[in-house]
DNA sequence: TGAAATGTTGGGGCG
DNA sequence: ACGCCCCAACATTTC
């Protein structure tokens, strides 16, 4: 057996499988498996409470996974570089890997890491193992980054060379003499969990962990994938893949995915909801694709005009959105679930921003910072592309006169209302024809269902019709100061 | 991956 | 039989 040492960094990686940085340190000798928690490297986006939350469950379940493969996962808190160096000093260490991250703060803090270390004598490799194509790989025939979805995606279905087939899990990974004595904190030292426990729906609902990813995945898989098309829009029913949290921490690998949606390999090859949820994996490369080329879209629009945008300042405008207190039923259901779960449908991702932007004309940075904290699934490369899509900012935006109707949104998408009445209960005995504008019932109506508006649920903060034109007169205002 | 306003068409009631 | 109007259904334009 070979002696060499290798300290392999897991970082959004939590998993075994297809991770090349495991593989190729596994391939060398003996393996030393750590994570840093190091949140205030992460610049102004340290990780938020729901993915605290997540992060906790996800590197316990790592821990016993590398446990059952003989190894184990050293925990420390600090900056990278100096418990890296420590590290090796402790190991005997001649090596480190780590996959890549996309996010500007860690782009910038690895590339000094690894020229560091490089310099202390180490050998230094990283791997891609969050995204199908690198964000430099695909370029338009200018050479260029792209700003349009389509475009990006015909280029992706016919790159070349396919995304590679997932690597699999080490069999046995040997340990370097004493890495039971080395110093580790405990995972609950990290702090990771809060303080006041709010997570129990969350327990219920997600498995957090390379397993609970791959089970969530092959749920997926069992459903019949042609109706993913239309599903995919209805938050009343189990449409969705439901995996962009195990995506953003590395527990599923988008290669693993891409292969069994698509066995061939080649995106040329499907139609119908599979094509169709590949397109989905592929927003995801979109949005890592602009992170990485424009990374101060995290918190300037894309588009520059837009910074002068006239946005109101209404903090408790802000909090009615926030708790679901906004008087329109589709509004409120998407941001109790995510205060409940971590998680929105993406259907009503799109309706609650664009409330927020365009009914209530608040910044797109104060939803994106709300998601933030509160997603289990946060990532700063689809949230910023979301948020900016909405507000009509970014790129390949939505037109900024493209106002969502939440009322017709839900009586299209959540037609029989069980979406409304499962996050909203005390609208949940209203007649369906009501459910989505409880301020036209007729008071008997309301009465029988034990609503009273102002009282037991409250009255609609904004008038569409008048947010609408409200929202329309500040693009206006845009538009001229813009030429 | 909008919604609302406006325009067009065609069936049917009715004088 | 015919013109007129209404209106639903659909298409197009505008925001």
């Amino acid at each position: 057996m070979s002696q060499l040492i290798s300290i392999v960094w897991f970082r959004q990686d939590l998993r075994l499988t297809d991770n090349p940085a495991l593989s190729a340190a596994a391939a060398q000798g003996r393996v030393v498996p750590v994570f840093i928690w190091s949140p205030e490297e992460e610049g102004a986006w340290t990780p938020g409470s729901a993915s605290r939350w997540w992060l906790h469950q996800s590197l316990r379940s790592l821990a016993e996974s590398l446990a059952r493969l003989g190894s184990r996962l050293v925990l420390r808190r600090g900056s990278a570089l100096p418990t890296l160096l420590e590290l090796v000093r402790q190991t005997g260490a001649q090596a480190v890997y780590w996959n890549r991250r996309y996010e500007p703060a860690i782009v910038q803090r690895d590339a000094t890491v690894k020229e560091q270390l490089r310099a202390a004598g180490l050998h230094v490799e990283s791997y891609n193992a969050s995204l199908l194509f690198e964000p430099w790989q695909i370029r338009n025939k200018q050479d260029r980054p792209f700003q349009v979805y389509t475009p990006f995606w015909n280029a992706c279905r016919s790159f070349a060379p396919l995304p590679d087939k997932p690597l699999p899990a080490p069999l046995r990974l040997p340990a370097p003499d004493g890495l039971n004595d080395l110093p580790s904190l405990s995972l609950d030292a990290l702090q990771l969990e809060p303080t006041i426990d709010w997570a129990a729906a969350m327990r219920r609902y997600w498995q957090p962990g390379e397993e609970g990813a791959t089970r969530r995945l092959e749920a997926f898989l069992a459903q019949p994938i042609d109706a993913y098309d239309t599903a995919r829009d209805r938050p009343d029913l189990d449409g969705t893949s439901s995996l962009s949290p195990h995506l953003h921490f590395g527990e599923i690998s988008p290669r693993t995915i891409w292969h069994r949606i698509c066995p061939v390999g080649r995106a040329t090859e499907v139609r119908g909801g599979r094509e169709v949820y590949l397109k989905e994996l592929v927003w995801r490369e979109f949005a890592y694709h602009l992170l990485y080329h424009f990374p101060h879209t995290t918190d300037q629009p894309l588009r520059s005009e837009y910074a002068a945008f006239p946005y109101r300042t209404d903090p408790a405008g802000l909090r009615a959105w926030q708790r679901g207190q906004t008087g329109y039923p589709m509004v409120d259901a998407g941001m109790r679930q995510l205060w409940q779960l971590g998680w929105m449908h993406n259907r009503v991702r799109m309706i609650v921003a664009s409330f927020l932007v365009k009914h209530q004309l608040l910044p797109w940075q104060a939803g994106a910072r709300w998601f933030w904290d509160t997603l289990v699934d946060a990532d700063l490369a689809s949230n910023t592309l979301g948020w900016q899509w909405v507000a009509g900012c970014g790129a390949d935006a939505a037109p900024y006169f493209r106002i969502f109707n939440p009322v017709s949104q839900g009586e299209k998408f959540d037609p029989q209302g069980d979406y409304v009445r499962r996050w909203v209960p005390e609208l949940a005995r209203l007649p369906t024809k009501y459910l989505h504008k409880p301020w036209e019932a007729p008071a008997c109506v309301l009465s029988d269902a034990g609503v009273r508006l102002g009282e037991t649920y409250p009255a609609p903060i904004v008038d569409h019709a008048t947010a609408r034109e409200r929202a329309l007169a500040a693009l206006a205002t845009l538009s001229k100061s813009a030429t």
